[in-house]
DNA sequence: ACAACGATACCCT
DNA sequence: GGGTATCGTTGTT
C-alpha cells in the first residue's frame, strides 16, 4: 500500500452520515499520524458506533460536558478521552450537536513500525496497535489532539485506500461496556489477525 | 474533599 | 481466565 496524499484525506461528507453506516465504511480506510518528520500509521480494521441517541453507552448519552464537548463538534472532528490512565480515540459523526462518534479501536501497521515499536515499547507487531489505548500509544495520540479536525489538520488524518484491497464486514456486541451490552455495534474486517478480539 | 468508576491492558496462573 | 495498576471525571458529602 502506497502513502496517501492529501486528495486521499476523507471529507467531511464522509462524516457527516447515520454513525453505523460511517463506523462499517472507515474499515479499510487509512489512518495517518505525522511525527517526527515521518508518517505513521496503517489501515483501520476495527471500530464501534456511540450514538447521538438511546444508548446509554455513549459519552454523550448525559449531555455535554467540558470533557467529551469535541464529540459534539462538527463531523470529522477527532474526540481523544482519557480511560484507565490511557486515552483511546474516536472520528465524530453526524451534524454538529448530535453527539456522535465512531471509536477507532485497531489498525494492521502499515508505516512507521520501528516508531510504533518505540512509543509502544513492544516489538510484536500483532501487539502494537491492537485495542484503542494501544492505538493511541502507538499513534503517539494524546489529549493534546482532543478536538482538531481530521478533515485540515497536517499531523492526523483519515484517507481512503491508496490501492483496492477486498474485505468482508463483520458485526459483534462492543466490548467493555456495561449498558446497551446486546448492540451489535462493533464492527471488524473478516479473519484480520490485528483486531483486539475475535467477533462475539 | 472524597469515593467510585471506566469505550483498558498488562501480568499472572 | 482473573486480578489490578492507574488517573481523569463524575457524583456525593
Amino acid at each position: 500500500m502506497k502513502l496517501p496524499s492529501s486528495s486521499d484525506r476523507l471529507p467531511r461528507a464522509f462524516y457527516d452520515r447515520e454513525t453505523e453506516l460511517v463506523a462499517q465504511e472507515l474499515l479499510g480506510k487509512l489512518l495517518l499520524r505525522r511525527w517526527n518528520r515521518t508518517w505513521i500509521g496503517g489501515c483501520i480494521v476495527e471500530t464501534e458506533a456511540y450514538l447521538a441517541e438511546n444508548d446509554l453507552a455513549s459519552h454523550s448519552a448525559r449531555g455535554m460536558t467540558n470533557s467529551n464537548a469535541s464529540m459534539f463538534g462538527p463531523p470529522g472532528t477527532l474526540y481523544v478521552y482519557p480511560i484507565h490512565a490511557k486515552y483511546c480515540l474516536n472520528a465524530v459523526t453526524e451534524a454538529e450537536q448530535r453527539g456522535a462518534a465512531v471509536l477507532i479501536r485497531a489498525i494492521e501497521p502499515l508505516w512507521g513500525i520501528e516508531a510504533m515499536r518505540t512509543a509502544r515499547r513492544q516489538e510484536d507487531l500483532r501487539r502494537l496497535t491492537r485495542g484503542p489505548a494501544m492505538l493511541c500509544q502507538a499513534l503517539n495520540v494524546d489529549r493534546q489532539q482532543d478536538g482538531i479536525d481530521l478533515t485540515a489538520d497536517k499531523a492526523l488524518f483519515l484517507a481512503k485506500p491508496t490501492e483496492s484491497v477486498s474485505h468482508e464486514i463483520i458485526d459483534s456486541v462492543r466490548i467493555g461496556i456495561s449498558r446497551s451490552q446486546h448492540r451489535r455495534l462493533r464492527f471488524l474486517i473478516k479473519d484480520s489477525p490485528f483486531v483486539s478480539r475475535p467477533a462475539q
